[in-house]
DNA sequence: CAATAAATGAGAATAAGTCTCATTTATTTT
DNA sequence: AAAATAAATGAGACTTATTCTCATTTATTG
């Protein structure tokens, strides 16, 4: 029998988490404050989308209310943001960082779960295609789009409990 | 010049609005209320989605705020509403009748008008391919899809004032 | 048509999100 | 580096959409 030592450095991927989101806020003219790192690593935790519950959780009072709402504000203006609501109603956040792609959104309408997904290139470019038909046939300027999925995990699914 | 009499006859409309709503509410299994025949009503109006404000605007107060809530509540119970969220983060809701064909949404950033979108059938058998593969990826069951297209409307469209 | 069950109206209660303003923190200037 | 200026924050009041409560009215059933 062997023991492993894992040692999880936190304070190494805080440091990191905190860095990174210093580089947003100056990379986009913004004042570098605590409650602006600390919603930003809030948002960093977990890479699918999350409510404002979900955020409100993990900064403990750490930020208040009308400062967390600001900020995403904030976060929303300078376009590291996206928000969205759910099926139930519920406002869901998620950072947009410079190397997340395009994706959607597969709702869960068991457990609530939003989870990011990628559609093929090829479908994806079949959509532009559709989507500049409608262009015309409206004559719209469309300039984003957005498909969203609603179904069930299976017991199999790591989403679930 | 010739001069044309157009009768435009209300109440043969109004009328067949009324037995309609009637319809829909028997063939549910739903009781016949004045209230839920005036919502019902009041959503056939426009075809396109309408916010709840334009609803309690077209009911003047001859149905309840309260009564107008617990029955949108009653139709999506039924399947014949369909709610949303616009960009914008109002709700939004639209009839979705037997004859409704399975549609997509297109907003528009300026003048907030929401309309209803068909895509080529072509383009939705490969959605529904594309949709099977996130099902297996994620072991998913998806039963609704949607997609959703933002912009904004030319001068020329005529959704705008 | 009476009895029973369901739906409604009016307004109170809740909750998400916004606003205000005195205080704190960041940035700029010297 | 300290002072001056500008911007951001916290606390809680305020707003607004939606839900809830309960006494009254309206539909449905026998």
């Amino acid at each position: 029998m062997r023991i492993y030592l894992i040692f999880f450095d936190t304070a190494f991927y805080n440091k990191n988490m905190s860095e990174s989101s210093r580089k947003i806020l100056s990379d986009h003219n913004v004042s570098i404050t605590n409650p602006r790192i600390l919603v930003l690593e809030a948002l960093m935790e977990s890479r699918n989308p999350q409510t404002i519950d979900d955020l409100q959780k993990k900064l403990q009072n750490k930020v208040a209310k009308s400062t967390l709402y600001r900020v995403l504000g904030d976060l929303k203006k300078i376009n590291v943001l996206h928000e969205f609501t759910s099926p139930d109603n519920t406002t869901v956040v998620e950072l947009l960082l410079h190397d997340a792609e395009h994706h959607h959104h597969l709702f869960c309408g068991d457990c609530g779960e939003i989870i990011d997904v990628g559609l093929s290139d090829e479908f994806e470019k079949l959509l532009s295609e559709e989507i500049k038909k409608i262009e015309r046939k409206f004559n719209f300027h469309i300039n984003d789009h957005r498909v969203e999925m609603f179904g069930t995990c299976t017991d199999q699914c790591s989403n679930c409990k």
